[in-house]
DNA sequence: CTGAAAGCGCTTACAG
DNA sequence: CTGAAAGCGCTTACAG
């Protein structure tokens, strides 16, 4: 009793230590490390003691306590917007099974979009020590984590590059996407072609937008800035500016969607309407070869992206680059139908 | 010189200690402990000094170490099936967010629907002593984790419960679901109802299976074997069953998809042929509603069992419930065209 | 082949 | 208000 009324509360519920399993052994700590660890060194009698005592108190080595004295916790961190959207979840999954080749676990966190959310996960990443990070930003300013990585975090900025520090980064070619598909778009004979996107800060949206103007520069095609809307990519909005793009006089024939939520409600729109408008989007979307029209799609590699960026932050864990790299990935056109469609009434 | 012979390998990357910042700051390192903390008792002078020598040094505080002194990670492990399923995404989001509140990270893995990997997985979270454990099974046996529970890992199953131990499950009603989906496609005149599920030790598939045979059995329809097919879901055997259940004498008039991945692909074979085929998935696919006709699927709500099975985990962690308890959730039937063809030819 | 001592970077339990 | 000592559960660097 009295030796128990000092005793701080039950760490990790009592489980057995190496300590336990040596006493039980009747050998010592290091012995049982060397067992533990596969190292050479034991002869066969007492390794099977040790693994005896092993069994019988049910040891399983703690990692946490290998990981302060080894330095490396084998932990990578990716930072993304939300798990829920189908686009990250192959991208996770790339980053996952690179990370499993090098014998890392992946810890995920979703800023929701959010600054103040993706610098507090970043920051309690590092705080855990993860070997690596692999961020998909939602804020503008990456300062932050300059001692961090100046500490040694391997990072690695995906989708967006980083705001005010040099860091590696994989992209896609957003604008280059954006103005094949409007391009399309073009040639199939339109001219007022809507674009609906995302908050114009962001920088996917920017330079999908700048790919837009691009190509409707390039045919000569002025652009009515009622034809441009960029905000939250909610139902809502892009519902209705959808519906005002269509509306009132000179209406737009056709419209690039900046993104897979944005496709999916414009789809959801078009689909009660009467006249036929084209329809190209950026990101494929699941199905999207089964409508009627099929959807016209200008595509990421989401599982690409994933496995370029991870191999670029485990390539660095092994000491290899020493300058900030940039990666830009191709996109691809893949015609199904609804960016083939002519304009309506001509 | 002769002091670095010695040195150790840079840990952290060198990264500033609580001594380093004690030194700096002229205090000592419980001092600095106090000021990292938040804790009281230190006057405002000393803790400008401590903070002062933080700014200067860059420390953050390592919780590795910290989680070493106080027992518990403030970490959930979550292991499923392929986080790149859109099934998983909401799912694993749903953990996140409950986790978050509870101040918690979540490390996230797949196993393939490999049962090594799902064991060789969970047990790596135990090691570096996650708080908790939630698992989608993809092994039948879990005994493995017996001594993990018992030392204090709590755990919940999710969509199918474990294998050789008690413990918490959160689960959809499969058969109930499965039931109610085949019943409403023999309220529309079919008899010769077809099953394409997933391999038969699959807790889910047996279950559904269990389900269409219940509401066959219920309505007095004979079931011809031919009519059923279960194994991977790959989009291979699914389109071949698919088509083979479709052909030659007595060919089906309608389907049953055992999960999304059937859906889809029956989806694509069925819209290929001359005669509207009536189908019913398990599970909600998207643009579901915009197809023509809409899918009618049995839904699930993935993040409401996320949520379940994490409030589970944390009450439990909160020391609440003694026994195991099993969580059974409803599922809904949307009805949107495609279920409701009639039989045809009739 | 084996093990005692020191230390990873913190927190705990004291004592001043 | 402040800090020295002990300890969390391992691994490292030695010595026998």
């Amino acid at each position: 009793m009295a030796q128990t009324a000092h005793r701080p509360a039950p760490r990790y519920g009592n489980r057995p230590t190496m300590k336990d399993v040596a006493a039980r052994a009747g050998v010592g700590l290091k012995t049982v490390s060397r067992v533990v660890n596969s190292e050479p060194g034991v002869t066969v009698e007492t390794e099977r003691r040790v693994r005896e005592a092993i069994d019988a108190l049910g040891f399983r080595r703690n990692d946490s306590a290998r990981v302060l004295r080894k330095g490396r916790t084998a932990s990578v961190g990716l930072i993304l917007e939300d798990l829920a959207d189908p686009f990250y979840g192959p991208l996770s999954r790339a980053v996952e099974e690179v990370a499993r080749g090098h014998g890392a676990l992946l810890i995920n966190g979703s800023s929701a979009e959010d600054p103040d959310r993706e610098r507090e996960l970043a920051l309690a990443l590092c705080a855990r020590r993860v070997d690596g990070l692999v961020v998909i930003p939602a804020g503008e300013d990456h300062r932050y984590l300059e001692p961090e990585i100046a500490a040694g975090v391997a990072t690695v900025f995906v989708d967006r590059p980083a705001g005010g520090i040099e860091a590696d980064a994989v992209l896609s070619d957003n604008a280059g996407g954006a103005r094949e598909g409007v391009a399309h778009l073009l040639a199939h004979g339109h001219r007022r072609i809507g674009f609906i996107g995302d908050l114009p800060h962001i920088h996917t949206a920017a330079e999908r937008l700048r790919g837009y103007r691009q190509a409707m520069a390039e045919a000569g095609a002025p652009v009515d800035e009622r034809w441009v809307s960029m905000g939250p990519t909610g139902a809502e909005r892009v519902a209705r500016e959808t519906v005002r793009m269509l509306s009132g006089p000179g209406p737009v024939t056709a419209l690039f969607a900046g993104n897979n939520r944005v496709t999916v409600t414009a789809l959801r729109v078009l689909a009660g309407r009467e006249w036929p408008v084209a329809l190209v989007g950026f990101d494929d979307v699941e199905l999207g070869d089964l409508l009627r029209p099929g959807v016209t799609v200008v595509a990421q590699d989401a599982a690409l992206i994933g496995r370029t960026a991870a191999d670029l932050l485990f390539g660095r864990l092994e000491g290899r680059p020493a300058r900030a790299r940039r990666v830009e990935l191709p996109t691809r056109l893949i015609v199904r139908g609804s960016g083939e469609l002519p304009p309506a009434g001509e």
